[in-house]
Formats: structure tokens, C-alpha cells, sequence
RNA sequence: GCCCCCAUCGUCUAGUGGCCUAGGACACCACCCUUUCAAGGUGGCGGCACGGGUUCGAAUCCCGUUGGGGGUGCCA
């Protein structure tokens, strides 16, 4: 019946999907896809997320924006923990009949008494042999053996753990509702987990859960902890202090394929000296054992430029479908009616060499679809004020008033030899054209962009400024 | 406290005993190109945490130190 490793991947509904549960994600996928697999998906949905169903639709919304959808044959899922609620019983009423739990009528507190009377740390097994039955107010807990566990790690080879180290951990709640460790073990038993890909603070939980799976009378799946992504404090990253959210970088016009790309390369590295390498070229080459052992920085600044590459390896057609959403948000600088796709296609070529995040693209063009464009006051006096530019600009709106022909080439020469006459080199000459059309002194290639405005906005901007 | 993991440029990494005077990428700097800003090109800055071993030879193996992180719940 089982055909092939099947790899779980189990993010938890917290309402927005973590980077690092991306990474993760892709490192299952990528293998799942090479050996001929399955993507296993598992949704931990507590309490809360049940009553947030958008939640778990965000994750695997997330999902298929990465590559990893429901669509393809190598994805199974999902399958939600609450769904095996009887199942985590059932295997609790099996290790305590089997002996390997015990009932305990300890309270938090008591345990905390006690272990400062004996000087030893947290629970001290003082219910092993009492004989306890199940009631109300009463957790089970597992009967951690003398000995050792030795977790076969894919990632880090063998690590060892002494059980005197590991507490009888709590299986059951006192109300009877089952612990995540156990949980999580039934679950992969039913689900016939293979593999377990998982972030590296899983790694000393892991002698429990393989104690659970031997208990339980299985083979315990291949262990994987991968690396930790921190902040640049070197912390796991949190909610609170970190952009995480896989998301939030969608919504600033981050391209899958660079998140992709971007992320495999945390922990890991293709082989050669290329790190921009296509998902197929990933699929091909991913190896968990060569996937390092220490912490990774998410640097923002490099996926941006992991961005801005794969930007400029989009065709223009796609890119200017790839900035819709962008150009047609309420968030848009500029009313909406009026927006001119034609135009933005013709400046589209010039702002993708240019742009980094897709989300900065309204903010570099809006100048063309403002009524009037935002003057930046201090680029405005700056640039008139120098010797020759209140000339330049006086005399090129007139010049551009007759032009015989409206077309970037020409309008370049007018300016240069209007420049040229007061003095003032190509990019000097510019400035004050820019500013006064554009309201800034940065932006794409002028001519084009005088171009796409038309002669009858152009010269209505300039005479507007120049009578200022 | 206890347990576990980790340690190559600022960052992500290549490196699995000689090919290492340590390679690439991001960032930064300079120059070239140029129509501002980018993009592109060329070059530069910059690293094996420390101390002991093992070995003819160590970034690579062993031990220790230091430093960092994670875990240690009737959280997940």
C-alpha cells in the first residue's frame, strides 16, 4: 500500500504564514518531488484556528503561491489534527494498558514543591508505581526507561540523549484532551510518516516522540531538523520583532519564484557558483545531508536583489502583468479612472530594469497618471536655482510648444542644444525639465516619459511651474 | 540550573586532510558606461572564534575554552 517516502509538513494556523515554515515547506517539497513521494500536509489546528478557517485557507493559499499546490498529484493533505481526536485516545488507553503511562494526581504546583525539596528539576516519577486509574484532574504521563535514545538525524547525523534527562512527560491532560507530543506522533503513525523535515527546536523533543513511536510498536520515520532562521540578533524569528510573513512580502510585490529561490538558499547552496538557479535545477540537486548546521540571517536585503533579478528576467508582457494587481489597488497614488495601461506599457520596459519590488512601481510612474504631479519643494528650488536652469526651462517649453514631431529622440536633441546654448551639460540641462514634470528629481529615462505624457500635458506642467 | 545544537568575510555560503596565498553571492567602496536614478561591466575592502593535540601536512579530524542559539509547561 505505502509506495514511496512520505514527507509531513505541519504548520500550525496562526494566521499569517512564517518564512521559516516556507523554507521548510520547500525542503519537503523539493525532496518529495525527487523521490517519487508525497508532500504530506497536516494542519495543528488548536481551538482557535478551528473558528479562523481563513487561517488554514491562508496557509495553503501560501502554499500554492510557493509552487506547492493541492493540484499536483505529489501533495496529499490536508488533514487536520482534530480529525484524529479518537485516535490520540485510543493510543493512550494503549500505553497505559500496556504500562508505558502512569496516572498522575500531581498538580503544577506540587511538582514544584517537590522538586525544591529534592533539589532535583521538574517531575520527579512520583506516581510510577502508585497504581493510579484515570479520573478527572489527572494527566497521564509516559514511563520514560532507564537507558538512551539515539536519534538518527539526516541533517546532523546521530545525536544521543540520556533518558535521566528526559521527565515522564504528560500524555493526556488532566481533561483528558491529548498533549501535542503525543498527538503529533499518532498522527504521523496514522498518516504512515516517513519523513519528519522540521526546524532544528524540535531536535530535543525528538527522543520523546521516538520513545512514542517505539511505545506505540512502530519504526520511528527519518529524523530532519534544519537550521533556525534568526534575526539579525541572531534570534529565532518572531512575530513581534521580525517581518515574517510570507504574505507581507507577496503584498510588496516579491516574486514567488525569488522567495523560492531566495529561501533554499538559507542553509543550503546549489552546486557551482550560481545561487539564482531555477526550482527544476533545485528538485534535481536538493540534498538534506548537505544542508548546513547553523543558524541562517533572513536578510531582507538579499531577497530584494534575488527580486530585482528575477524582475528583470521576466518578459516585458509579464512583467506588466505581474505589476496589475499593483497598478490597480485602491492604494494607488492616482484616481483610478485615471490610469492608462498603454501608457504604463510603453515606460514598462524602462521601470523593470529599475525595479526591485514589484509594489514600488506606482511610486516611480505616478507622475504620469497625477493631474498634477507632487512637487518635492527642495529638488524644485535646488534645481532652478542653478546658474542657466530657469533659462533651459523658459526656453524648451517654448521649443517643445512647436516641436514638429513628439518623440523622445527629438525631444532629447531640443533640450540638449537649448542645454548647450546656456552652458549646461546633458544631465544639468535635464533637471529642471524633470522636476517640473515630474515633480522629482530621480526617475525613469525623461524623454520616454515626456514621450508617453503627451506635448499638451508636457507643456501645460512646465508653464504651470515657470509662472510660479 | 540541566539537556541539546552550532561556530569560514558584516550577511548567506563553497570547502569533507595537500588543488586554499580560502572561491562565489548580497551589502559596501571606486571606476567604466550613462539622460537623473537604476541596470550592466571592471576592480577593491573583508573571514577560517581561541588554545591544545593528531599528522610530513588541518578551515577540514580529536579535546578543551569562549561565544551564540534552542529546548526544558496540564503551549504548539
Amino acid at each position: 500500500m505505502t509506495s514511496g517516502p512520505r514527507f509531513r509538513f505541519a504548520p500550525s494556523p496562526t494566521g499569517f504564514f512564517h518564512v521559516g515554515g516556507a523554507r521548510t515547506a520547500l525542503y519537503n517539497w523539493a525532496l518529495a518531488k525527487r523521490l517519487g513521494g508525497k508532500f504530506v500536509l497536516r494542519i495543528e489546528d488548536t481551538d482557535e484556528a478551528r473558528n479562523r478557517p481563513e487561517w488554514t485557507e491562508g496557509i495553503i493559499d501560501a502554499l500554492a503561491w510557493l509552487g506547492i499546490s493541492g493540484d499536483d498529484p505529489t501533495f496529499e493533505g490536508p488533514y487536520f489534527q482534530s480529525n484524529y481526536a479518537e485516535a490520540h485516545l485510543a493510543a493512550a488507553q494503549r500505553l497505559f494498558e500496556a504500562g508505558a503511562a502512569y496516572y498522575c494526581d500531581l498538580t503544577s504546583e506540587q511538582i514544584q514543591e517537590r522538586a525544591k525539596a529534592t533539589g532535583a528539576s521538574g517531575y520527579d516519577g512520583y506516581s510510577r508505581d502508585r497504581g493510579l486509574g484515570p479520573a478527572p484532574g489527572r494527566v497521564l504521563r509516559f514511563r520514560v526507561p532507564d537507558g538512551e535514545t539515539t536519534v538518527f538525524d539526516l541533517v546532523r547525523g546521530d545525536v544521543v540523549f540520556d533518558h535521566s534527562t528526559i521527565e515522564d512527560f504528560v500524555l493526556l491532560r488532566g481533561n483528558g484532551t491529548p498533549m501535542f507530543l503525543l498527538a503529533n506522533v499518532v498522527d504521523d503513525v496514522e498518516m504512515q510518516i516517513s519523513h519528519v523535515v522540521r526546524a532544528e527546536e524540535h531536535l530535543p523533543n525528538t527522543p520523546k516522540q521516538q520513545q512514542l513511536w517505539e511505545a506505540l510498536g512502530h519504526k520511528p520515520p527519518f529524523w530532519a531538523h534544519v537550521p533556525l532562521l534568526v534575526n539579525e540578533q541572531r534570534k529565532k524569528l518572531s512575530k513581534r520583532r521580525d517581518k515574517v510573513a510570507v504574505e507581507q512580502y507577496r503584498a510588496e510585490g516579491y516574486l514567488a519564484e525569488a522567495m523560492v529561490n531566495y529561501l533554499m538558499t538559507l542553509g543550503w547552496s546549489p552546486p557551482g557558483d550560481r545561487e539564482i538557479v531555477p526550482w527544476s535545477a533545485i528538485e534535481r540537486d536538493f540534498r538534506l545531508e548537505d544542508v548546513n548546521h547553523s543558524p541562517a540571517f533572513f536578510d531582507v536585503k538579499k531577497l530584494t536583489a534575488f527580486n530585482g533579478e528575477y524582475i528583470r528576467m521576466l518578459s516585458v508582457d509579464d512583467f506588466i502583468a505581474a505589476c496589475r494587481p499593483f497598478l490597480e489597488s485602491p492604494d494607488v497614488p492616482w484616481p483610478a479612472d485615471r490610469f492608462d495601461p498603454s501608457k504604463f506599457g510603453a515606460l514598462a520596459s524602462v521601470v523593470q530594469s529599475r525595479a526591485s519590488t514589484l509594489a514600488e512601481v506606482p511610486g516611480v510612474i505616478d507622475f504620469v497618471f497625477l493631474a498634477d504631479p507632487v512637487l518635492d519643494e527642495q529638488a524644485w528650488n535646488k534645481t532652478i536655482s542653478a546658474p542657466g536652469a530657469k533659462e533651459v526651462l523658459l526656453e524648451t517649453t517654448k521649443a517643445y510648444r512647436q516641436l514638429p514631431d513628439w518623440r523622445a529622440d527629438v525631444l532629447k536633441e531640443t533640450l540638449e542644444s537649448v542645454g548647450e546654448k546656456h552652458g549646461l551639460k546633458k544631465g544639468k540641462a535635464q533637471a529642471p525639465i524633470r522636476v517640473a514634470v515630474t515633480g522629482r528629481a530621480v526617475g525613469p529615462p525623461l524623454f520616454d516619459a515626456l514621450e508617453v505624457l503627451g506635448r499638451e500635458e508636457v507643456v501645460r506642467r512646465l508653464t504651470m511651474v515657470a509662472s510660479v
